[in-house]
This record gives structure tokens, C-alpha cells and sequence, in this order.
DNA sequence: AAAACGGGGGC
DNA sequence: GCCCCAGTTTT
């Protein structure tokens, strides 16, 4: 059997992690998605913010967005314009073409809208389950987990879980983590791995999960 | 000069 | 599972 985890106190846990959050100014997808944006604009978001850092995946949107807001304007546009619109997001040739067929997959098949199960989500060019489970719990409150690469890399950090792959760390989660979080844990342990448990050289010194992350035991310099 | 950056797809 | 993908920022 697997090595023994003591039990997380998710409320100790998400308490804490929102305290963190608050002290965070970096514009992230998440400012600019929750309050003012559709489901189409949480999605094409999510799209560049793919392998691409909040501070231009913010920029990006904005200056896409206030273009063209929606499928039908953004189906009009040449995939040389997206482009440029969303320049310098990574990936952004192979970004600019699955957005404007994302646009038109949503105006011939879903009258424009964007579909709430992750069966369909799945089907769109360039959406994997990060970007179909975020799409979920921010346009819907569709109870989603979205595992990034902070939501994979925290946990497996502090040994909530153990697992080698994002897809794995997703359905480990969902076992132990209440359903009551799931959406919201994402933002947070994005802020928290951007200003604390950063990938590279994390702020151990400043974690308040110190005591109990068995990274220090790992690494006592940090 | 490297390494890193909120994945996804093709094989 | 492995490998590729793009261009900017950080170390």
C-alpha cells in the first residue's frame, strides 16, 4: 500500500490559502473572467492562457476582446488578426487558428454558445480537461476540479497527493478534496505557487504550511 | 545562456 | 508514455 498521509484540513487549508490570495495584485484570468466576462470570453481566455504567463494572458484578452467580444465578431476575423491581437502569447499561430474554429464549431453546432458538459468541451480544437474543467466552474458553478500545473505541483508538494501526471493528480483530488472547493482551489493554489510555492526556489521561509510540507524535510536550505 | 512559463495533441 | 510546440521573462 501507498505511504501514509496524514488527512488535510481542507478549511484550515482554503482559510489560509485565501488570506494569501488577497495580498496577490497580479491581474490573472480569474480577475478579468469573474466578473465581467461571458462563457464564450472565459473560455477563448482560458485558450491563451495556455503555457502563457496572467500578465499577458490578461493583456491579451483585453485587446481580443475589445475587438471582437464574441463567436460571430471573432469569425470575421483573419487568423492573422487574432493573432496579433493576442501577441506575445505562447503558441499564439496555433492559438489564433483554434480560436476563430472555435468560433465557428460554437455557431454551427451550439447556436453560439458554449456547451456546459466536458464531452463537448473536450471536442474543441485546443481544449484539454484544464481548460474544459476551469471553462466549467467559472461560466457555470459547475462543480469542475481544474488541475494547472500549480494545482498539480502543490499538492504533490505538500503530500496531499502522489501522482506523476496532471490527469492523475485531478481524480486523486476529487477523492479527498470537498466538492465545495473544487472550483475555487484552483485560483487560490495558483496564487499561492505564483508569489510562495513558486516552482523554482519557493519562499519557504514565508509558507505557513511549513511545519507541515514534507518538502522542508527534503530540503532544509529552502 | 539556460530554464521556466497556469497544456494539448499526435504518435 | 514521449516528444514537440513559441516567444518572452527570469535566473
Amino acid at each position: 500500500m501507498g505511504i501514509e498521509r496524514p488527512v488535510p484540513d481542507w478549511d484550515l487549508i482554503v482559510e489560509t490559502l485565501k488570506v494569501i490570495s488577497k495580498k496577490t495584485t497580479v491581474p490573472t484570468v480569474f480577475d478579468f473572467s469573474y466578473r465581467k466576462s461571458t462563457p464564450f470570453q472565459i473560455l477563448i481566455s482560458t485558450i491563451i492562457s495556455l503555457r502563457t504567463k496572467d500578465s499577458v494572458t490578461y493583456a491579451s484578452s483585453k485587446r481580443l476582446f475589445g475587438k471582437a467580444p464574441d463567436p460571430v465578431s471573432i469569425f470575421k476575423l483573419e487568423t492573422g488578426t487574432i493573432a496579433r491581437l493576442i501577441y506575445p502569447a505562447g503558441f499564439y499561430r496555433r492559438k489564433s487558428e483554434n480560436i476563430k474554429k472555435i468560433a465557428k464549431i460554437l455557431l454551427d453546432k451550439y447556436n453560439g454558445e458554449v456547451p456546459k458538459n466536458i464531452e463537448d468541451l473536450l471536442e474543441l480544437p485546443g481544449v484539454g480537461r484544464k481548460t474544459a474543467n476551469l471553462t466549467l466552474g467559472l461560466s457555470f458553478g459547475i462543480p469542475a476540479l481544474c488541475v494547472d500545473t500549480h494545482v498539480h505541483r502543490i499538492p504533490n508538494r505538500m503530500g496531499w497527493v502522489d501522482t506523476n501526471t496532471p490527469d492523475k493528480t485531478e481524480f486523486a483530488l476529487v477523492k479527498i478534496l470537498p466538492e465545495k472547493y473544487w472550483i475555487e482551489i484552483n485560483e487560490l493554489l495558483v496564487a499561492f505557487g505564483q508569489t510562495i510555492c513558486t516552482p523554482v526556489s519557493p519562499k519557504c521561509s514565508k509558507c505557513p504550511f511549513k511545519d507541515n510540507c514534507p518538502q522542508i524535510e527534503v530540503d532544509k536550505s529552502r
